[in-house]
DNA sequence: CGCAAGATTATT
DNA sequence: ATAATCTTGCGA
């Protein structure tokens, strides 16, 4: 799995190299089909644009964090910090190809098959048996677009997807 | 303290 | 296109 120093890059250099790879989380393994870059200070439809609050803190510490956050009142999403301490930043985590449920595609339906909420909040994803990423493919050919369901003015193509 | 908006999803 | 549903963060 890999290491804690992958994370500290910035999140739309990581996001591709995630691509067609391999995480895991407890008993759950799949491949990442769809992944989203957030910044900071310089990205207005990060939640960590702006300031700190309780919510977004985790994006301003060090990098490999798990970040879990409510929407809609329905729904949690999964995210990975990165960069380096005290500069924001995540992954975001669209869709996967599970082992067990087949392609999920929908960063709510991911939580909701794989159980996740809160309580992931704060744990690793480098240095941890239970989750983590395992690069065990060659990088794999992707589109990139706009972010999807974000408001805010933004041309950032920061949404990359494995290729067909 | 009130209120609008939200990194979504299923349904029309 | 819109409802469901509730937390968060901002302004007063």
């Amino acid at each position: 799995m890999i290491h804690q120093s992958f994370f500290s890059a910035p999140s739309e250099h990581i996001a591709p190299l995630l691509l067609g790879q391999l995480i895991t989380m407890n008993q759950y393994t799949g491949r990442i089909l769809d992944i989203e870059a957030y910044g900071g200070d310089d990205d207005p439809a990060s939640h960590a644009f702006k300031r700190k609050t309780p919510r977004n803190e985790i994006m301003f510490g060090p990098p490999g964090y798990i970040y879990i956050y409510m929407i809609y009142g329905m729904y949690y999403c999964f995210n990975i910090v990165t960069h380096p301490i005290d500069i924001p930043g995540s992954l975001f985590i669209r869709a996967i190809d599970c082992s067990k449920h087949g392609i999920i595609n929908g960063p709510g339906k991911l939580c909701r098959a794989w159980g996740i909420d809160l309580r992931y909040h704060g744990q690793k994803m480098f240095d941890n048996p239970l989750c983590g990423i395992t690069i065990d493919r060659q990088p794999v050919a992707y589109t990139t677009s706009k972010r999807i369901g974000i408001t805010k003015d933004d041309h950032r193509q920061w949404r990359f997807k494995i290729a067909i």
